[in-house]
DNA sequence: TTGAAAGCGCTAACAA
DNA sequence: TTGTTAGCGCTTTCAA
């Protein structure tokens, strides 16, 4: 079943039904009309690697996905979905690359034209993949901002932005010395990105207002989180208010501040940075900013297929944080 | 830079460059040593395109994931990972197709060529994919095993048998009256093969040897497991051994059971179904049948592989559980 | 508005 | 052991 037998059987031309398919010329309706006929009837599906050879499109984008230690996989995949289901609204499809593939398995697919652009997920500050993606000459976009983004197109929730508005918000209600569950310390280690970024705004912020502050990275293993959250506590009794960056502690950490005796918001306010599904569906539902997988995935996928279609310069977007007030945070209790 | 670009610069024809790359004729040792040399110093890296049209093979298997109710994310993904990897280490590409997609899109990467064959994860008893997989002229592969397997590929851990040892082993330490703590309801609702099969080694063992058993599908939240254990222990005072096959409840299973104030497993036996990585990081770490998804998915991509090379007939491959004791099963309490 | 035909870069059948 | 060459099925230029 090839091109040619749909267009003898709508009495056309190959490139017609081409045409047709591609929409890159127009078609009188009543040739249209036929040739979408002929294609239903015989149920003709072009052959992607034919199409691939003859327009240099493969209709393919490839995905990185970090699985490493410290991800928290759940997270990780509400991305990967959205580029999936962006990427599809967009008639493309997904190549699925791990890190472990690293800097050969970009210039693999690149190099074979097997994919049309990249996009990679858990930017570092200073990422090994970044020269490679550079010197391709396939397309790319970073979900994730590395220090040096000269060149290149990133998309990201504003971490730095997000970091403060907790701060803001926990200082607006009074709260004098907070500290920042963050995320395992491997992901501080590799220098990740958007950790990082969260860490400098929620300092920034602070100091401008003159609050105190403590970081605190943190694993995701229950007993982990307890033993954090207990010995943070413990050293800096004068800590308020809490902002947790770490999705798999965030219930952990509940748990264990009520088995301390604290009440969340009574006696400790918390504001978490996480997907809108993780903040609400605790006990209470927490104040937080929202970590919009769906939308930078989308956003990634449009970007790249801009570039693909050589509409603008690189440019990076930070999506700007909104913070939902829910039940987790109130005003800092008054001084026994 | 093509082929011939090579194949001039290394003294010889295309179809030899062709050969020394695909292996299928001898070749020289002189020549192939000129030939690699040649693609080494060019960098050539040949057109997927171009070989998935004159080969007929685009080397990408499609691998659908699960990514609905009650899935639990991070094995899932255990299982994706090994896919990926098994097929990289065959020289297979991966594409990524969500449950979303459903049966068009089976159609439509196998219709395309875009695959030379496709992977699906998460099978349930009557699964509406699988007359799809049957028309499709391209080999699949099932993770997971549906009530009709003729002419099917399948290959998952032996479920029925994990559920069985479990029984047996608990029945063995002299409990007589066990429960399992399952899937979320969504997932029996569905009729997922796996959770299904489960079920049924679980309560046909424990028939044969006797054993009361109860039976309660549980939802992942701590909140919703500690309901689901209290209510348990609560109208079935008699049980002393828990099976649990619910990644995300192993953790807050453990702690309700303590909650109530018993101990495990002095007062409580518990056995798990789970990876290995989720079984020991428990305290006390538990006693379970582990979970092989790397050798599911490698073992998936190699019968996949041996389809695409017209192997063997269709074949179910029931991997036997392995039952590892570790510290959550003990002999029944003696009666008060 | 449509058609003819020249490739796209590779593989594999055939020939030597 | 190696070379020649005819496709693979599509897109797109050129021509009408």
């Amino acid at each position: 079943m090839r091109i040619s037998d749909v267009a003898r059987h709508a009495g056309v031309s190959p490139s017609t039904v081409s045409y047709v398919l591609s929409g890159k010329r127009s078609i009188s309706p009543a040739t249209r009309r036929r040739v979408l006929e002929s294609i239903d009837v015989l149920g003709y599906q072009p052959h992607a690697g034919a199409r691939a050879l003859a327009s240099n499109r493969s209709n393919v984008i490839a995905l990185v996905v970090p699985l490493r230690p410290g991800i928290h996989v759940p997270v990780a995949m509400q991305f990967a979905v959205s580029v999936v289901t962006s990427a599809r609204d967009r008639e493309h499809d997904v190549l699925l690359l791990t890190q472990a593939e690293g800097e050969s398995g970009l210039r693999r697919v690149a190099g074979t034209s097997m994919v049309d652009g990249i996009i990679v997920m858990d930017v570092e500050v200073d990422d090994a993949r970044i020269p490679t993606l550079r010197s391709l000459s396939h397309p790319s976009v970073l979900i994730g901002v590395p220090a040096d983004t000269e060149g290149l197109t990133c998309v990201d929730l504003d971490f730095e932005a997000a970091g403060r508005a907790c701060v803001a918000h926990l200082a607006a209600l009074g709260h004098r010395e907070i500290a920042l569950v963050g995320q395992p310390p491997s992901v501080y280690e590799r220098r990740t990105g958007f950790a990082e970024r969260t860490v400098a705004g929620f300092r920034a912020e602070a100091h401008e207002r003159g609050v105190e502050t403590t970081v605190v990275p943190c694993d995701a293993a229950p007993a982990a989180v307890a033993a954090s959250v207990t010995g943070l506590l413990d050293e800096r009794p004068g800590v308020t208010g809490l902002v947790v960056h770490n999705e798999p502690a965030v219930a952990p950490l509940l748990d264990a501040v009520r088995g301390l005796g604290r009440e969340v918001p009574a006696d400790l306010s918390v504001v978490a940075i996480a997907p809108d599904d993780i903040a609400t569906e605790t006990s209470p539902p927490l104040t937080s900013v929202s970590l919009p997988a769906e939308e930078v995935g989308g956003r990634a996928v449009s970007l790249l297929m801009d570039k693909l279609d050589d509409f603008g310069p690189p440019e990076v977007t930070l999506l700007p944080p909104r913070l939902v007030p829910r039940a987790s945070a109130a005003a800092r209790p008054a001084l026994p």
